[in-house]
DNA sequence: CTGAAAGCGCTTACAG
DNA sequence: CTGAAAGCGCTTACAG
């Protein structure tokens, strides 16, 4: 644990040791010899830095909270790889956190800044009030609410509109959506089917909340009589792709008898049996924009927002045309 | 910003700020009224203790490391988020770093302590001179070699002597293994056929790196004869995952053609076309272990080691009995 | 039971 | 171009 100071640094290379801060800070004012020397010798006793105590010095810790509901979802691990990535290229290190007690843990940490996904509002408004308390940067990623403070939202109810629209196009008129955890999902469904004219049927929102198993129970419990959905929009990633085993334990080909696009576009979507058609947001992007904002704010510059991201509809294998037969009186 | 400090505390108090900082640290020297008052306030500015300014006075920061070559495998998330919550429980944040540069973001955080998953290692021997120079605790977990520190070891050649002779239980002589990236595994592969006394042939080894398409293409690009393997295993989870779908995709029933086993016991695992019989460590006991060692490591505790994991089989549906006719002669 | 003081390792006006 | 000094917000012997 003894490790060089800049006091070391200092005596060694017969300066003062403010010298050795502003030589290492590249400070332009120190003569150039002087630097080198400072460098040189920092460089042969593998001198480390003391980030916590520039920290406190500063008052600035360069990492960066994400605060995260779960880390079951392959979604989240998804994001949380890309965010640090982005992050790590703007100089700051990204510290996650699994959520509920996120918003102490930075309190207390002082991080610079926060991001949190908005999946962790489901579950406590008490949450979002201390977030909203918190004296530090901070924006809430894939919020669909309209906030008075910055923040990236996520158009979900254009993202389903534009599956709904697909499918319409498709030859679909039947269209149902598995899973209820996600009012904003469900009211996009419910809009765009009227938008699109095509009428909503209580019988057509199947419930899951939000794992495999519930997509896959979903389906396995659903009574497909006359006029059922011959075309499903899935709640998420797991939730449609337990769906889709569902429906081909069940018999059915998809898409040839029923078609499925799913929510969130991962990896996972197009390896899936049948490789899924997906809505939903372009994942680097949403990565990049995040970074980009909190640099932003932690900077103090002027930003407008929201900050909109559009879901994209990517076409695989597991939509296609209606073929009228299957479930029609 | 302005936080209250545990001056302002002293101020308003009418005690000195180490008075404060005892009763804020629970010393029982400080009388019950003074602590009563002292934490009455705190409570009411809702004081938040610097914990940088702690860190820095202590030379401790309660932050554990965790270091990993990649997210993309959802292995790792999955670990990750155990690991996230056994450190929690014992008082710790975690964070975590994609490697490479890992070991020199921490030996600047100043972690208290550092695990470093063991595929990290893989890529650059660099990587782990500078990880066993580091003068913080720090362990390797998931090795397979004999450190001179403590570490902790899955047994991934028993592990592989394990599925072979399930396989081999259920009559199956031809068994091959897909994948070609870790060489201990296929050590334990070859191994495990002559302990199991069967032939070791090298065309039953598949090439394959690690990723879902990688398992994918070695079995669509395999020539399946006369003698070809009647079982596999699969070299991880992605490429166990990637080949149960070449296999279908190529027409073969699994399990009744062709069985298959694969590495890393995931929920994914099971949610396969067909459930996929594994062998692997068992994840939660990894993360308790990790967790346990790092902090007896941080407390200075004496620690034996190397603390060993079996992996574990789990029978589902992806393996089944040796028919004898596909590719026999 | 409480307080004055030194110290953790930096940064940063300020003076020279 | 360089240095002395104060300060970031805590903890912790040490003295009383």
């Amino acid at each position: 644990m003894n490790l060089i100071t800049i006091k070391d640094i200092a005596k060694l290379a017969g300066v003062s040791y403010s010298t050795v801060s502003k030589a290492l800070n590249g400070d332009p004012r120190i003569k150039p010899a002087t630097k080198q020397k400072v460098l040189a010798i920092a460089e042969k006793h593998q001198y480390r830095k003391n980030i916590l105590a520039q920290q406190l010095s500063t008052g600035r810790s360069n990492i960066i909270g994400f605060v995260l509901g779960e880390l079951s979802n392959p979604l989240f691990s998804n994001i949380s790889g890309k965010l640090h990535a982005e992050l790590k290229k703007r100089g700051y290190q990204m510290i996650l956190v699994v959520a509920h007690d996120g918003v102490d843990v930075f309190s207390q940490l002082r991080v610079d800044g926060c991001i949190l996904w908005d999946n962790a509002l489901d579950y406590q408004d008490a949450f979002w009030k201390k977030f909203s308390a918190l004296t530090m940067p901070c924006f809430v990623l894939g919020t669909d609410e309209s906030l008075s403070s910055p923040y990236i939202k996520v158009d979900r109810k254009e993202g389903i509109f534009k599956a709904v629209e697909y499918l319409n196009s498709l030859g679909h008129t039947r269209i149902g959506f598995i899973g209820n955890s996600q009012n904003i999902k469900l009211e996009g469904y419910k809009e765009a089917l009227q938008r699109t004219g095509l009428n909503f049927e209580e019988d057509y929102v199947l419930p899951a909340h939000s794992s495999w198993e519930d997509g896959y129970f979903a389906i396995r419990n659903y009574s497909f009589g006359v006029n059922a959905p011959t075309a499903f929009i899935g709640l998420n990633n797991l939730v449609t792709r337990g769906a889709l085993r569902g429906l081909l334990e069940a018999g059915y080909n998809v898409p040839r008898d029923i078609s499925l696009i799913g929510y969130d576009d991962l990896p996972d979507m197009q390896y899936a049996e049948v490789a899924l058609s997906t809505i939903g947001p372009e994942l680097d992007e949403l990565a990049v924009q995040a970074a980009e904002l909190i640099v932003s704010l932690i900077r103090d510059e002027v930003v407008d927002y929201p900050i909109v991201i559009q879901p994209k509809l990517i076409h695989r294998s597991s939509t296609a045309v209606y073929r009228g037969e299957l479930f029609d009186e």
